[in-house]
DNA sequence: ATCAAAAAAGACCGATCGGTCTCTTGCGGT
DNA sequence: ACCGCAAGAGACCGATCGGTCTTTTTTGAT
């Protein structure tokens, strides 16, 4: 009713928005096999008409779920990258982003990073899921891409530097570490890798 | 019969390990709650009494599928060390057993890496396996840790380097380096991390 | 306040889930 | 060659799966 009220929401469409919610943040929790429509309708506090009258199907959901916390974490980039003009100061505002992975509780990025998890379980499985994840992975890529070449324009990145293979390592290493982390349930490693990242980047710069 | 005769093998066992080896592929490509009993019925030919002969659930199936193939792995890393005794040959060693993922079509790997996979799932959902996964990180960085310190003992690496740092940061990077390579299906990112870590890996050496 | 349309409830469906149990088969020690 | 017993087949079980459909409730424009 409040929520309705700002943002003006009707019934359908904050019902649909808490689906997507509550849903995206099972999914990624549990993996998509791993969770029933059971568990999103006890987690909606839904029946079962309450969430197929919004989603034709487990599978549409799941693809729509995605979208939805897609969308939230590009808004948090947004977010972080508003104001920062300089290349290293535009990548290390990415890296700070990933932070959130362990520092905020936030309940949607509880089960680790979304993309990582789409991709380990649907590269053998799940063909749509596997393209929204490629698709965000590019998203990513791109980001990264640009920000090192306008860097570059503008001298302040070494002009020698494959825009494409710190995309791969930044990503990769921060992947890999929100993995490590989620693992041991210990922050350390993801910290460990940004500080590492931290270095590296720096060697990436024209020091003036 | 004729692997029977060569490993000594018993009908039981031989069933049994075709199981294992079955349901690991099985499930390092579909995940755990991805992969039912019918599944694992199909790829070995056998019926629910030939597996439940053997294992009294499927969750005991699935700890004893991490195990072996844990196994499997270990031991090509056995085989790619030896002989090599500095500390950098030995580290490269490590990586090299990585290009596994994309060079060689092994079956039992086809899904990723078993690790990386596991953690994933099981982080939330799955205690006794996360553990078994945790058990698995733990030997890997336990080993890239005594080489680095033997190294510094021995004069061939930094004795600034911080041995849990580099253990983190190659393993993170070659984890989201295979998950990357995977989605997109295309090598390019193992290797380019690979070829950074190299890069990386030399810094920490005392040139002589 | 009315009321038609939209949203949600919840009974119901066949298929498949993981698991059990009985019965048959064939391996391997003698 | 025999035969006891482990190995495996496969019918069967209740529970749960994803999904449908009819009925009830709620919403929001008038």
């Amino acid at each position: 009713m409040k929520d309705r009220s700002v943002f003006h929401m009707s019934k359908a469409q904050s019902t649909r928005e808490k689906i997507l919610q509550q849903s995206a943040a099972l999914f990624n929790q549990q993996g998509y096999a791993g969770s029933s429509m059971s568990d999103i309708m006890r987690a909606t506090g839904l029946q079962k008409g309450g969430i197929y009258n919004h989603f034709k199907s487990k599978d549409e959901l799941a693809l729509a779920a995605f979208d939805f916390i897609f969308e939230q974490i590009s808004q948090r980039y947004s977010a972080a990258l508003k104001g920062k003009r300089h290349a290293l100061d535009r990548l290390r505002a990415m890296i700070e982003v990933f932070r959130i992975h362990i520092d905020v509780d936030d309940f949607l990025l509880k089960g680790g990073c979304p993309v990582l998890n789409t991709a380990i379980e649907s590269d053998d499985t799940h063909p749509a899921l596997r393209q929204k994840a490629q698709a965000a992975m590019n998203n990513w890529r791109n980001l990264i891409h640009r920000f090192i070449n306008k860097g570059i324009e503008r001298q302040e990145i070494r002009a020698d530097i494959d825009a494409d293979t710190v995309a791969t390592v930044m990503i990769s290493s921060l992947e890999g570490a929100v993995m490590m982390s989620k693992l041991y349930d210990d922050p350390i490693h993801l910290t460990r890798v940004i500080d590492h990242l931290d270095r590296y980047l720096q060697t990436l710069v024209i020091q003036s």
